[in-house]
DNA sequence: TGTACATCAGTGAACGCGCGTTCACTGATGTAC
DNA sequence: TGTACATCAGTGAACGCGCGTTCACTGATGTAC
């Protein structure tokens, strides 16, 4: 028990934790996992080198944490968003905010997700869980495009697994592209996109 | 004039350019561009260091050679198919075979790409270069895809500029999932949703 | 065609720097009485 | 509640290593006669 007579001066162990790991998904993002030292985590968390070897083994080990964390989240937001509203075109609405992306206190969500991806593919060890997320990612979406399929009491005029990869690839393809050229990106795009979709599935034979 | 009673011994100027560019293209895929050195570079090349730096001025220089080249040779390809085939389907068909992408030697073509992406996306220099690339992507597939509609006499259900951005991002995007997970990639994927697409479009009201 | 010289593509040792990681330490927090 | 001690989160100097780049050099190629 922590005695209360005593005001804490520092902060707990989580907290340093936390605050690396935001101020690694931030540097990450910017430069590059490759050109951000742990220095420079450490120094825009407000730590020395050495906190850092308190909550963390090494470099590979902060990187792993963060993959995680971002699928889990992602995936959280995902569902969450499902459940909160009432129809396709609404989901579709809420999935394409800016918001549903902020899995992590970072504002190009997804150079961070390429540098964590590159990162983990090239990474013999720890490759396997990358593609365990992703498989688990694409279930999640197998799962909402079959309920919204059964919502509306129609058919898919085209195989499940390939529509999943078709919505999958163009959210991940949107995404890169607007990272080179955010100024041709319009932000309505990509529900304008899977709108038109979601009509041209309707009306098919 | 060079001399024709000497055998040549050293490679011309470009043929060492060229077999650096290679090595490095492979390398990049493989390693990333942080983590191959331009002793590997060399090596692999069979050159000594110093054969690099009378080639090219920095590390820098050698990737912008690669974007410059990979955009080039990819957009070159893209028309000749175009021009080579003689229905729509006949034309995805060939988009779909893997030799399109090969535009460099290397086998993971979309790794040295995204290598190549983020490297100049953050590059304060050249960015503006890779933007001006992709751009002019775009501007030949949203071209195709007007010829296409004329070929076959038909009007485009949806905004241009939103195809085309749907078919880029989704050509992007399946090149990483597939990327990330090989096994759970279908080689005949691509063709199949683009071919869906198509037929979609063409039912459309 | 043969020789003498100039050029410059490619060599490889050397330099300096930044990085990931280690480690002896310190002082705040938790525990026992 | 107050004191004495143990623990351990966080410090920061130090180490060793690999990297990008430089540079004095060498020997093959191109040129002039």
């Amino acid at each position: 028990m922590s005695s209360r007579s005593r005001e804490r001066s520092r902060p707990t162990r989580d907290e340093t934790k936390g605050k690396l790991l935001n101020a690694a998904a931030v540097l990450f993002a910017e430069q590059g996992i490759g050109s951000t030292s742990i220095e420079d985590i450490c120094q825009a968390a407000g730590f020395s080198r050495g906190a850092f070897y308190s909550s963390f083994k090494t470099k590979d080990d902060i990187v792993f944490e963060l993959l995680d964390l971002h699928f889990e989240m992602n995936q959280t937001e995902a569902e969450r968003l499902y459940s909160a509203t009432n129809s396709t075109v609404e989901y579709i609405e809420a999935m394409s905010s800016p918001d549903r992306r902020r899995t992590l206190p970072v504002d190009d969500i997804g150079m961070l997700y390429i540098e964590l991806t590159l990162y983990a593919v090239r990474d013999g060890k720890n490759r396997k869980r990358l593609v365990e997320r992703q498989r688990r990612d694409f279930a999640m979406m197998s799962d909402i495009v079959e309920r919204i399929m059964a919502d509306e009491g129609r058919t898919l005029p085209a195989d499940l697994d390939d529509i999943v990869h078709l919505l999958m690839g163009l959210d991940m393809g949107l995404l890169i592209h607007a990272l080179v050229d955010p100024e041709t990106q319009d932000p309505k795009r990509w529900s304008r996109i899977v709108t038109t979709l979601h009509r041209l599935l309707d009306a098919a034979p």
